[in-house]
DNA sequence: CGTCTAATTGAGATGTGTCAAGCGGTGTGG
DNA sequence: CCACACCGCTTGACACATCTCAATTAGACG
């Protein structure tokens, strides 16, 4: 029965989604399945957001294409980005406990995600408390970049921070990151134009080359790493 | 026998001292005793370090008398700081999946805290998963904190930041906060002088009352919360 | 009573945000 | 297929918030 079939091909695709996370690594697939049969896989256009700061958190996310952007806004009306996030991320792996959700997530290109109701993901993380130590890992991890950014915030001027962002990024995107300059600044907390500022520098050293519209190439990781002014 | 009575009384202390803390509120006495059994009470003067941002850790800490700063340095020699720990509070909770403190801990008054080794902590919890549970709640609300406290270095000017510093500090400790001016700055990520100017200003405003060396007093929370300029 | 640390205020330096203008590539509609 | 409009990028000039440096006052403590 074809139906069927496509039915098994789906949960198949769900259970390895889910397995690109860190957090459900160490299972079988026998066991994910569970958490498979509960998720539904959305997609969302670039620019939508899947949720807002401060909205009741009702279901558990997991990128699966695209990069998603978990960002916040000052009361001022400035944009902080948190996180970029691509396959493999939870966007809110910690609402478990929590209610509300402390950022907003907005697709910055065309997205592809894993949806799992806050009920069902609660259900299978109490059955599995290994689970729940690998979120805790890695929410305490989250507030140790968290906490290093602050001390880059208040002790270090701009140019570093911005050369840190593009570590960051290139680390986990590898040197040819396709982000407007806009993105970047809002990652370093900084304005657009004193970042393109702190660009235009590192092109003059031949750290950096200019790849066109929305697009950095970082083509010298060595002398960005020990960057000094 | 009057050394067993001692020692009786001694883990009924610590027994009382971990029930402060919210992450094993949720156990009974007996439960808690095995995990008592390998705590020991340990005093620190004021201006020691507990343990140093990078250690290996190697204890869980709670807090028990006094006040302990959690802090960190940025490359450039600045401090920051991120939490005052005071009774009930534990200094380091997240760090079961972390080999390395994070932060440095430094008494800012005598304190005496319970100190766990890790090993034990790590068994205490894998016993009892409700409290890696509450523990994930814990750092996920700190995550919370440092997003909100990145939004407003980003976004808004350094007053508010340290008006937003006094409240949340206030909203701990009550309208009589014994710190020093240097400290509020490091809390409100700014200079000593900085927040002196601020304070001043709100002194002339009927909002704070001077009172003396290493304490501030606010005299009006309400014009304290709906602060503008 | 003297010393030491904290608090306070001033004046000046400066990093970074803000505002404004121009350029260039990309896509779209006539 | 060209032209126009839009959007992102870039640079310049200026304003200003906040840090830095310096000097003075006040309070605590021996």
């Amino acid at each position: 029965m074809v139906r069927t079939k496509t039915l098994d091909d789906d949960l198949g695709a769900k259970i390895n989604a889910l397995k690109t996370s860190h957090i459900f690594r160490g299972l079988a697939s026998g066991e994910i399945k569970e958490l498979a049969l509960s998720a539904a896989s959305v997609r969302y256009p670039k620019g939508s957001y899947l949720f807002n700061d401060g909205d009741s958190a009702e279901f558990f996310y997991l990128a699966q294409e695209g990069l998603i952007k978990l960002h916040k806004e000052s009361y001022s009306g400035k944009s902080v980005t948190f996180i970029i996030a691509s396959l493999g991320d939870t966007l809110n792996a910690s609402a478990l406990s929590i209610k509300k959700h402390f950022l907003s997530a907005q697709a910055i290109t065309d997205a592809k995600v894993l949806r799992i109701p806050q009920k069902a993901y609660w259900a299978f993380v109490s059955k599995h408390p290994t689970i729940a130590i690998e979120i805790l890992s890695l929410t305490a991890q989250g507030l140790d970049t968290e906490y290093n950014r602050i001390v880059d915030l208040i002790g270090e001027e701009v140019e570093l921070r911005v050369v840190h962002s593009l570590l960051a990024l290139a680390n986990k995107f590898g040197p040819n990151l396709m982000l407007k300059r806009e993105e970047l600044a809002n990652y370093a907390g900084t304005t657009t134009e004193t970042a393109i500022r702190v660009l235009s520098k590192l092109r003059k050293k031949g750290i950096i080359n200019s790849a066109g519209r929305g697009a950095i190439a970082i083509s010298n990781l060595a002398n960005l790493q020990n960057y000094k002014r």
